[in-house]
DNA sequence: ATCATGTATGTCAACGTTGACATAATTAGT
DNA sequence: ACTAATTATGTCAACGTTGACATACATGAT
């Protein structure tokens, strides 16, 4: 038979193998006290050959920390959050962390389940990007978190920091960049949601065309799950709508690949006819297939910056807590180059 | 002030207020024990008045049991993987139990640390994707857990079930429709590993190839990393180096699509000169622009699965504890039609 | 009237670890 | 030689919940 009913072996157990206290094990697996040398090794030795493993519960609950972060994001099946959490991830193990991942799949009924569950958890410290309920609720979850750090996101009551983009000056560059080369005639291609990320690009988009002078209407906005098959959709909708639009602004890209698939199954040609641009930068807009032009977003370094300030947060460490980094225009073939107008 | 640092509400506090004993809280929470109606509704009105939460520490380590179950893959980043692990939370989720989620980013030091931390988390069950580790070692770890299913592997000593696609037919079937349409010198692009997921396609290549009559070559085989970039790099050397080659089998379709791009590189026709197949048929696959031919692979399914696999065990219900699936052949641009042959 | 069964609640120890506090032994400072 | 600080270890309760067990009252069958 195999070993899965034998009960766990414990610090107790530990303890009388190697001829200490109990307390005496529990210094030498955290290492944080004194203890002398020979003391340490006999009861390391003792450890390693019988593969004792503390118990998370039994240590957070006596010691109310749990060593683990909560992050909650719309989708990892989204290239731009994939990586934000690997930046996550990555800062989190490094210093001895774990990460707890709540996707919401842009429900607010998940989202509401995941923070439950994290206040469950007695989770040290949580991360949000993307938070789709309204800020009022919002504001009650964070009250109950010892540190909350939000991404893209306005600083709310509650939360102890903030990393964002300068999502406002970035997606006027893009509208600027596709001024520049000589569109008149722009659309914008909306993610679903009303926070801080879908307001405040919007916000650029019509600030960025009005300054132009250009001439607004309704007709030119689009609005689409962030998924490719929904941007098809969507944006095939809104091209047959405006047959003389000559520059699409999207969301992000994978929105941007579906307008493009979307302009390829209608035939119409881009740059030529129509300029498409994207945002985040995912490795996929690269391709040469795809050359999609885009505002690069350091994602990794997104999700590095919120952790080290949440972790400096746990470490009593002073330090920034609002993080505002910027995004860079990449030109690639979705658009025309500068210089080239009309 | 915010109240952050006031303790905790505990099950004594509902008791006291609700003039209950700690135990009839307990039940109300869990509802599987017999409590009266009037009880139950005055001690739930308390619990929803107050914001009670359990803490999920205490409870797991009063019962024994976490309500989480833990998922090691190699990438998250990778949407093979990650439409698997959507799978798995979903049905996870719905039968309320959580995820702890683990990428080791194909290195086995953080595979190794991802089964540490599961040991010490006491989770109900686990599940992996494509473990990296030695055979010997992996059925050490599985035997510390009460339950482990593994996906596409082969069945191991400790492995509670298997949930894996036939793998050798599905990778022949690509071979044999590259044949059946005019291709004579294929080449095979592998991912780097030596378990069963990379063992067993390249023997059904290589069967399939030596079927055929074809003469096999080491030249043309070549191996690279999971990303973009790094199936871009080698399959470029493997273009140049094999001039002759008409027909290319990737690994997946993060790799066959980084092959596409070496051969738009390089100038080389697709299908015209060249074919090129896939596996996994993730999403971006069918794009007009890469319409690549691959081999399609239930995901979603498979996370389905291999959770309720888990699950059963978890509840003692009996069902299949090895599950085999199929792919099926999508056919897009990147191969010749059937018939159409040389 | 008696007994078995089902319903409703309570008591108390146990889960495995750490924090607060206590105690010794050693070292350093005067 | 005496005190203070440092090092090394131990004791015991506490963390918040649940499992085992006990009790008590209804209900229905005999």
């Amino acid at each position: 038979m195999d070993n899965r009913s034998q009960t766990r072996i414990t610090i107790v157990d530990i303890a009388r193998e190697a001829k200490v206290s109990a307390k005496t094990v529990s210094r030498v697996i955290r290492g944080d006290d004194y203890v002398s040398k020979e003391t340490f090794e006999r009861v390391q030795e003792v450890i390693d050959r019988v593969g004792y493993r503390p118990n998370r519960a039994a240590r957070s609950l006596a010691s109310n920390r749990s060593g683990v972060i909560g992050v909650v994001i719309p989708n990892v099946n989204n290239p731009f959050f994939s990586e934000v959490v690997r930046g996550i991830e990555d800062t989190a193990i490094q210093q001895d962390y774990n990460v707890l991942l709540f996707s919401t799949d842009g429900h607010q009924e998940r989202e509401r389940a995941a923070y439950r569950y994290l206040e469950e958890n007695g989770v040290d410290g949580i991360i949000i990007d993307l938070p789709l309920i309204p800020t009022e609720e919002l504001e009650t979850v964070l009250r109950r978190q010892k540190f909350a750090i939000l991404i893209d996101q306005p600083r709310v009551v509650g939360a102890t920091g903030v990393v964002r983009i300068d999502l406002y000056n970035a997606i006027t560059k893009a509208v600027d960049h596709l001024m520049r080369t000589g569109c008149r005639n722009l659309g914008y291609l909306n993610a679903i949601g009303q926070t801080y990320t879908f307001t405040e690009r919007m916000r650029g988009v019509r600030d960025a065309i009005t300054r132009s002078g250009l001439p607004l209407t309704l007709g030119q906005f689009g609005q689409c799950n962030d998924t490719l098959e929904d941007s098809f959709r969507v944006a095939r909708e809104l091209l047959i709508q405006n047959p003389k639009m000559d520059g699409l602004i999207c969301f992000n890209d994978v929105i941007g690949i579906g307008a493009l698939e979307a302009c390829d199954d209608l035939g119409i040609e881009v740059p030529d006819q129509i300029s498409i641009t994207g945002f985040d930068d995912i490795s996929l807009a690269g391709l040469t297939r795809i050359g999609l032009t885009t505002m690069r977003v350091p994602k990794r370094q997104i999700g590095i910056e919120a952790t080290q300030m949440l972790l400096n947060c746990l470490n009593g460490i002073e330090g920034s807590l609002d993080i505002v980094m910027n995004a860079e225009l990449i030109q690639r073939k979705t658009t025309r180059r500068v210089n080239q107008s009309t």
